[in-house]
DNA sequence: GTGTATGCAAATGTTTTGCACGTCC
DNA sequence: GGACGTGCAAAACATTTGCATACAC
């Protein structure tokens, strides 16, 4: 059964920087606003969009510095590229490691949501059996509109 | 039960060539000459390296025209974008229309197969009510190692 | 103090747009 | 002949790399 992932926006961010520490990166101005930004943000932010937000809030961050801070929280899993759109949306802090997680894609609001993965399991053995293929990762992503932009589908 | 998408060269060129006439669109050489390079190939195709395929054939076709192709046979359920990497691969025409096909990806030799989809009609359902979000298509790849690679993943 | 991370500059790569010309039907 | 499609130029956008400096630890 599916369930609502609640997301921490605290917890998160003490997760984030824990485990910057823990990997032995050092928690720098940069890091640290950038995960504030995906903790906060519904939607999957571009790198320049993430520039831009930041430099409404006065503060100065060069775009190459975000991709490489994106590129760490990614490896972390800390963060998700969306790969239908071009940006990035955390990842959830969940205590099951092996849940795999979808997102879905609201193409009006560009909102994304993370689901608690109903498995592909069974689905990835029989592919794995069938076509001799070996699976290392799957990537899932369901477009369509949020449960808010299907009640008010015409409005932005 | 999955089964091997078997891939019949001559019939997706003429359908594909057939479909552009059914739209109305005309068939030009650019046209024919990436249909063909889609027929021929296994692995997911930029548009630059469709261009440099052609140039070793002395053919040459402008990128820009590629990418209107591509869009055109998009579009049309000709070539399917694959996200993962910066590619196109040829969709199959099979008969039912109905089927999701979904993608595996090779990480080593980048060959992409299209396997009859297992349908997540159901995870869609269950999306749908538990989470309210109304799914109009969905994206679903698979990467590891295909049969040939798994034997001898050393290899290029 | 040391090594990592950042900022800047610039190269590289990708995609889109406008417009004049060519060609398919 | 007319509309559609292509090629070229160039703009716009996205991503990566090298290197000198700054700063977290």
């Amino acid at each position: 059964m599916s369930k609502e992932i609640t997301f921490n926006t605290k917890k998160y961010v003490e997760h984030a920087l824990q485990s910057l520490k823990d990997n032995g990166l050092k928690i720098t101005d940069p890091r640290k606003m950038i995960v504030n930004l995906l903790a906060k943000s519904e939607k999957a932010l571009s790198p320049y969009e993430m520039r831009d937000l930041l430099k409404k809030q006065k503060i100065h961050a060069d775009v190459v510095t975000i991709y490489r801070v994106l590129e760490v929280l990614e490896k972390m899993s800390l963060a998700h590229k969306v790969l239908a759109v071009n940006g990035y949306i955390r990842c959830s802090t969940t205590e099951d490691e092996t849940a795999c997680h979808h997102y879905l894609l609201c193409k009006n609001c560009r909102k994304v949501e993370e689901v608690e993965g109903e498995n592909l399991h069974s689905l990835q053995t029989k592919i794995a059996k069938d076509y001799k293929f070996e699976i290392t990762s799957h990537y899932l992503e369901f477009t369509g509109l949020c449960s808010e932009c299907s009640q008010k589908p015409k409005r932005k």
